[in-house]
DNA sequence: CAACATTAAATGTATGTACATTATATTTGC
DNA sequence: GCAAATATAATGTACATACATTTAATGTTG
């Protein structure tokens, strides 16, 4: 559906006003997808994107700082998002042992089997792009890098 | 940047996932702009928003229904955020007395002036996608359709 | 018309986002 | 070595998101 008729704008301002829309809307559309698809699991997105760089770590640990610095959204808690994830038992906390102000977080057994489920029972193929080909999805990824590269 | 460096990731496991990666911080990272951009306003995004659909329908006014059916992020929760612009005193919210379970939302003067001020300062000057051409624009938003033409 | 269903908005609750502040641990400079 | 600066995570607060439940008004049907 064209984003004209999905909130029911029929006419932008320009093309720059309609494509931030449409980019903000597709973002958004894809993120709902993906969590809805977690739900069953009972995990929230920003929780499988911890999980997923804890696995990349592992079995080496990860500090908070770790995480914000390779995560999507910076601004947000990750402090807060690995308490969840303890009390599910996915991860760990310890202190560091070489830097007491540090906290390692690992990666648990149960954590590794949940993304293995994750990514095996393919619960995430209704939320992705297929629907581009290569060429598409590489000029996706030119535009979107072009829009950020603007003057800081 | 590319999103590579962005997110400090060297690899992603195919252009699909690449691109999926940077749609949603793209997106973010335009959001974030503009959330910046409205702070010394004491305006939020999901508020900025609904004063533009207030706007549109001016001077007529708009129920709870007809702003969730305009919005972006259907499941957002417009009931509160129209008390924050109520406490701001930028809407007015009366019972309509057609039918008494909906709720008239208008626009006020101070409203109207704020989004005035809004547009003509350019303080969304540095939030938008001024550094795509009108050919890329519409190469973008005809990527972006497609996206999410996959079935329901 | 009374019982039931539907509609419209508000409210409740868990989670996340954005940003400021606080509590400790460590480092640095005198 | 100790005071001040810095680093690291946790906590506080306001707002938003996601979704379930509640409250009240209106419609529908026997």
């Amino acid at each position: 559906m064209r984003i004209e008729d999905e909130i029911k704008q029929p006419i932008f301002r320009n093309e720059n006003q309609k494509a931030h829309i449409n980019l903000v809307f597709t973002a958004g559309w894809l993120q709902l997808r993906q969590a809805a698809a977690f739900k069953p699991l009972g995990l929230t997105l920003p929780q499988f994107n911890i999980l997923r760089i804890l696995r990349g770590q592992h079995p080496l640990p990860a500090t908070v700082a770790l995480l914000i610095d390779r995560m999507l959204d910076k601004t947000s808690n990750a402090s807060r998002i690995v308490d969840r994830l303890e009390e599910k038992k996915l991860v760990t906390r310890t202190v560091c042992p070489a830097n007491r102000r540090a906290v390692d977080i690992r990666i648990t057994q149960a954590g590794l089997d949940l993304l293995e489920t994750i990514e095996t029972t393919g619960v995430l193929e209704h939320a992705n792009m297929s629907r581009l080909s290569e060429a598409e999805l590489r000029q996706l990824n030119h535009l979107l890098d072009k829009i950020r590269s603007a003057e800081e």
